[in-house]
This record gives C-alpha cells, sequence and structure tokens, in this order.
DNA sequence: CGACCCATAAACATCC
DNA sequence: CGGATGTTTATGGGTC
C-alpha cells in the first residue's frame, strides 16, 4: 500500500512529472525525429504525420550532407563530372565514416537515454499512458506504426547526424537548407520551442504536410513548454534567463536550447536527478516503514498498561487515555502479530507520527482527539501500515473513518458491507469485536444528518453529504477556539513540520501520502495541499495540523460562501451519488472540499479551483 | 454542573 | 425464520 501510493506519489508528483514529460518529450523527439502529435484526431493520421515527418526530416539531413561542400557525402547521383571518381570516391567514404562516427556516439547518447526512460518507467515514474508529450520508446508507440526499431533508430541517426553536423560547423552553403532543418531537426526535438520556430521553419520551405502536423501538435508543445518557463524566466536547468513573454521564451528555448550536445547532457542529468530523488525518496519510504515495523512489531509489551498510555496522554492529549481502554480494547492481544503494543506503540509512533493520534489508544476519539486530528485520509494514510497490523485503536469517531471509507471509494459511496470490509482491511483494531463495532457503524450512519443512504441498483449505498459533515465539523471547531487552534496546533509539531514540509515542498513531492487515494492520475496534479500534508511521513503531526487547517477551511468555506448563517440544509442537495454514476476519477483527493456537495464529481478542474480557494483561504 | 459529543448496547422495523 | 440492514432510544464516559 504504501509503496504503491509511493509510486503514485512519484508519477503523480508534479516536479516528476512536468519534469519527465518534458524531458521525455525532448529526448524523445530526438530518438525518433518527430513525436506523435498524440491528441491528433487519429492514431492513424498520427503515424502517417509522423511517418512522413520522419521522412522529410531524413531528407533533409541527406540534402545537408549533400550540400556540404568540403566533406559532404554526395549521392552517387550528384557526381561531380569534373572530379575524378577516385576523388569522389574518397570523399564519400571520408564523409560516410564521419557520419558514421557521429552516429554511434549519438546512438550511445540514445541508448544510455533510453534506458534511463526505461528504468523509470519500471519505477513508475512513466507509468502514465502515452499520451502527448509523454515519452514513448521507439519501440513502443513507433512500431506499431509500422517502423521497426531499428528503422527508427536509422531515422533518429540521419537526422541527429545532420544536425551534428551543423554543429561542427558544416552548415553553410547549405544554410537555406540546413536552417530548415534544423527547425525541423529542433522542432521535433524540442517540442516546446518548435511551435513558433516551427512556423518558420515551415514558412521557409517545409512540406504543408509537415506544416500540418505541426500545426496539430502545436498546442500540447506550446503547453509542455509552459513547464519550463515561469515567472518570466526560463527553467531550463542552469538557464533563468529572463523571457519577457512567452514568445520570446519560445524562441529562447528553441535558440539555448535545441537539440545539441549541451542540451542532451543536460537532460541527462536532470534524469540523473529526478533518479537520484527518487532514490532518496524510496530510502525515506524504506526508513518510514522500518520505523513504523519497529513500532508496532516491537515484541509486544507485556501488556498494555495504563500507565504507558497515560504517559503519553500526559505528553500529549491526557485527559483521554486514563479512560482508556474500551472494553474490547486491545488489552487482549487477539492477534499475536499485532501485540497491542499500547504502550510503546502509542508513546513512539503517535509520538512520532502524530501528537493528536497518540491518545488514540484508549479512548477512541474524544472530542478534543477529533478536533485536532485530521482527515483520515492523511492522517491514516502515513500511518497505514501501523493501523493495519497494529491491534491499535484509531484516534478517530466513526463518523470520521466511514466518511474517510466512503471517500477512498472510487465512486464516493459505498455499501453498508464495503465499509466494514474497510474497517477490518485498515485497522487490526475492527478484526475484533465486529457486533460491537458494527453496530456502531451503522448506528453512526444512521445517526449523522452528513451520511446519506441511497438506494442503488444493486441496493442501498452510502455517501457522504460533505457539507453536512463539514458544517458539523466547523460546528464543533467553530468559534473563537478555531482561530487559536489553528497556530496552536500548528505550533505543536511545527518543528518536525517545517523541515519536512520544507522539504517536501523543494522535493516537489506533493501527493507523498494517501495510497489509495493517489490512484488515479486525475489526482496528481490537483489535489496537492491536502496530499501534501497528508503525504509528509509526519502525517500525524500534519494532520494535526491539516486538520485544523480543514477545520479553518470548512470554516471559511461554509462562512465564505454564505456567510451569514449559511442554510445548511437547503443548500444543494447533498451528493447524487445515487442518480448519476459518477465517475471521479480520483478517490484521491480525500479533501472535504473537493467532494463537496454542489459540485459534480468529474471535473477536475473544479478541483483545481478549489485547490485555488484553499489555499487561497489558507493564506 | 450542564450541554454536548461519542461509544456502546439494544430494541425494533424492514427487507431478502 | 434468520440474517443483514436501518432506525431509534438509552446509557455512560469524557470534554468544554
Amino acid at each position: 500500500m504504501m509503496q504503491e501510493s509511493a509510486n503514485e506519489t512519484i508519477s503523480n508528483s508534479s516536479m516528476s512529472q512536468n519534469g519527465m514529460s518534458s524531458l521525455s518529450s525532448q529526448l524523445d523527439a530526438g530518438s525518433r525525429d518527430g513525436r506523435s502529435s498524440g491528441e491528433t484526431s487519429s492514431e492513424v493520421s498520427a503515424v502517417e504525420l509522423l511517418h512522413l515527418q520522419q521522412q522529410q526530416a531524413l531528407q533533409a539531413a541527406r540534402q545537408l550532407l549533400l550540400q556540404q561542400p568540403g566533406s559532404g557525402l554526395k549521392s552517387p547521383k550528384n557526381n561531380d563530372k569534373q572530379r575524378p571518381l577516385q576523388q569522389q570516391q574518397q570523399q564519400q567514404q571520408l564523409a560516410a565514416q564521419q557520419l558514421v562516427f557521429q552516429q554511434q556516439l549519438l546512438q550511445m547518447q540514445q541508448l544510455q537515454q533510453q534506458q534511463h526512460l526505461l528504468n523509470m518507467q519500471r519505477q513508475g515514474l512513466l507509468s502514465l499512458p502515452p499520451g502527448p508529450g509523454q515519452p514513448t520508446l521507439p519501440g513502443q508507440t513507433l512500431q506499431p506504426a509500422g517502423l521497426s526499431p531499428a528503422e527508427l533508430q536509422q531515422l533518429w541517426k540521419d537526422v541527429t547526424g545532420s544536425h551534428a553536423m551543423e554543429d561542427n560547423g558544416l552548415k553553410h552553403s547549405g544554410l537555406d537548407l540546413s536552417t530548415t532543418n534544423n527547425s525541423s531537426t529542433t522542432s521535433t526535438s524540442n517540442p516546446k520551442a518548435s511551435p513558433p520556430i516551427t512556423h518558420h521553419g515551415i514558412s521557409n520551405g517545409q512540406s504543408p504536410v509537415l506544416n500540418h502536423r505541426r500545426e496539430s501538435s502545436l498546442h500540447e508543445e506550446t503547453a509542455a513548454a509552459q513547464s519550463l518557463y515561469g515567472h518570466g524566466v526560463c527553467k531550463w536547468p542552469g538557464c533563468e534567463s529572463v523571457c519577457d513573454d512567452f514568445g520570446q521564451f519560445l524562441k529562447h528555448l528553441n535558440s539555448e536550447h535545441a537539440l545539441d550536445d549541451r542540451s542532451t547532457a543536460q537532460c541527462r542529468v536532470q534524469m540523473q536527478v529526478v533518479q537520484q530523488l527518487e532514490i532518496q525518496l524510496s530510502k525515506e519510504r524504506e526508513r518510514l516503514q522500518a520505523m513504523m515495523a519497529h513500532l508496532h512489531m516491537r515484541p509486544s509489551e507485556p501488556k498494555p498498561s495504563p500507565k504507558p498510555l497515560n504517559l503519553v496522554s500526559s505528553v500529549t492529549m491526557s485527559k483521554n487515555l486514563p479512560s482508556v481502554s474500551p472494553p474490547n480494547l486491545p488489552q487482549t492481544p487477539t492477534t499475536p502479530t499485532a501485540p497491542v503494543t499500547p504502550l510503546s506503540q502509542m508513546s513512539q509512533v503517535p509520538s512520532v507520527l502524530s501528537p493528536a493520534n497518540v491518545p488514540s489508544m484508549g479512548a477512541m476519539r474524544r472530542r478534543h482527539t477529533d478536533k485536532y486530528s485530521m482527515p483520515l485520509s492523511s492522517e491514516i494514510a502515513p500511518n497505514y501500515e501501523f493501523y493495519k497490523n497494529a491491534d491499535v485503536r484509531p484516534p478517530f469517531t466513526y463518523a470520521t473513518l466511514i466518511r474517510q471509507a466512503i471517500m477512498e471509494a472510487g465512486d464516493m459511496q459505498l455499501t453498508l458491507n464495503e465499509i466494514y470490509s474497510w474497517f477490518t482491511r485498515t485497522f487490526a483494531y475492527f478484526r475484533r469485536n465486529a457486533a460491537t463495532w458494527k453496530n456502531a457503524v451503522r448506528h453512526n450512519l444512521s445517526l449523522h444528518k452528513c451520511f446519506v443512504r441511497v438506494e442503488n441498483v444493486k441496493g442501498a449505498v452510502w455517501t457522504v453529504d460533505e457539507m453536512e459533515y463539514q458544517k458539523r465539523r466547523s460546528q464543533k471547531i467553530t468559534g473563537p477556539t478555531l482561530v487559536k487552534n489553528l497556530p496552536s496546533s500548528l505550533g505543536y509539531g511545527a518543528a518536525l513540520n517545517a523541515s519536512l514540509q520544507a522539504a517536501l515542498a523543494e522535493t516537489s513531492l506533493p501527493l507523498l501520502g494517501n495510497p489509495g487515494l493517489m490512484n488515479s492520475a486525475s489526482c496528481m496534479m490537483g489535489a496537492s495541499p491536502p496530499c501534501l500534508m497528508s503525504g509528509s511521513p509526519t502525517g500525524l503531526l500534519q494532520g494535526t495540523t491539516h486538520e485544523d487547517l480543514n477545520g479553518t477551511l470548512d470554516h471559511l468555506d461554509t462562512n465564505g460562501h454564505s456567510s451569514p448563517g449559511y442554510s445548511p440544509h437547503t443548500q444543494l442537495p447533498p451528493i447524487h451519488v445515487k442518480e448519476e454514476p459518477l465517475n471521479m476519477d480520483d478517490e484521491d483527493c480525500p479533501m472535504s472540499l473537493v467532494t463537496t456537495a454542489n459540485h459534480s464529481p468529474e471535473l477536475d478542474e473544479d478541483r483545481e479551483l478549489e485547490e485555488g480557494n484553499l489555499s487561497e483561504d489558507l493564506e
């Protein structure tokens, strides 16, 4: 689970994603001269265009070679009658050798790049379905088009070879051609930059077909280029050139970062960077798992004594614990594997992972806990393994848990039985005393307005009326205390959080947490804020913070939308899950706001908007 | 101390 | 009839 999430996180993270897609698209372009316009109407047409472009590029490359005065490779057809045949042959040989050599070099580079890509793909970095800007290895997408890898490679070599020649100063007389050729090469190699320049190139004599193809992919290419442009500055590694506008940037990109050895090298470096980050991530993940394993695998303490709990409680939340174990509490380690380890576990895990959590042990949630704890999504995620294996009662109310279960469902709805399953699956604690907690679940479902029962084809499913849920929470949290809570809670784990969050931010790993939530690619870019918080290993701490933030948000949200006395009831029908088979692409975005009742689930844009609002609110 | 929240238990109703 | 599912009421501990 955690690994899954991590992978997804990686692939989802804006950094890796943008980075990779742009990177790979460049490399890709280089490797196959011509990127499929992905989005083009039909695959066939795209393929055709691609093929055509490749041919043209190849031709251009050959022409360039032919026109090279000195060492140009002359085709048999172009015999210079005035020169002795021998001489011509020698020249040809020379040029051919030169070309071969260059091709070999480039081929090596390409292989390296491919390896990188492959590695990353294997690691899930490039798991996205091939699409625009999506890295595709020659053999993968192109082969279907009818081109063998060998052919493609040859094409690539041809093109790059010609390009390399240009770099070698072999472009004089063939200026026109080389320019054209150049543009074609770069345009394909650097999708982002290409569009504009491509136009020039095209106008300079490129075939209409090619022109057309470029037009079609112009949009995506431009879009891709945007990831390299921000705040008026070129974000190409080590560049930072100031560009007044995007157009200028594109020119800059094309001129300064065209496909050449330097750019290629930089790409490789960037790949390495990404790889390093990934490695580091996996290490950190391992560490986290080890920590968690250590904490809950610990040779179970003799017995869950209240003391430890008290200790914990005293440290963190206090009161809760004394009451300690509910009847069914861990006291009786039903599972040998998951010794209740209350003490050590709690004192450590929670303390490490989250303060709010700690208390959980004894009495399940209390207002207090609830107040400080955050949306499960974020909180549980980081400690997923922990709760899954440790027979520890989660510090959340049934309502919270139920909501989380539902939220994690792809379609935001679950049958009672599915909710049960989620409980048992997610928490070791709920693998016992089924009658008790199941009854409680049912009780909560019926009791709380935020849970809406929906008649379905199959039967009945339960959904969450986010409005109601938030309303409830905001009511609890609201008041003067709300404001106070935020800062205090923030300060709570400040030290830990600060560094961590900073690290995360820097690393651009927004979606680090939420295993199940990150499944959908759609979430990747969308739900970062929440996910980010949740993602951090310090989940709970952050969770706390988050919760508060969440509460604040909720507050703001409700108030913001209908400031004076929002009328919770009348507003929007709570999630119409029933009528419409929602296709929420993401179960991710655990964020309550995302699911807010009033909007149809489908829109990622909405999500982004909400996100925006969210962040705004936060600020 | 009272209001409120939450968990738990249980009676009862419905449906399959 | 029995089990699953829902609803409702009661009770008690904890928090504010």
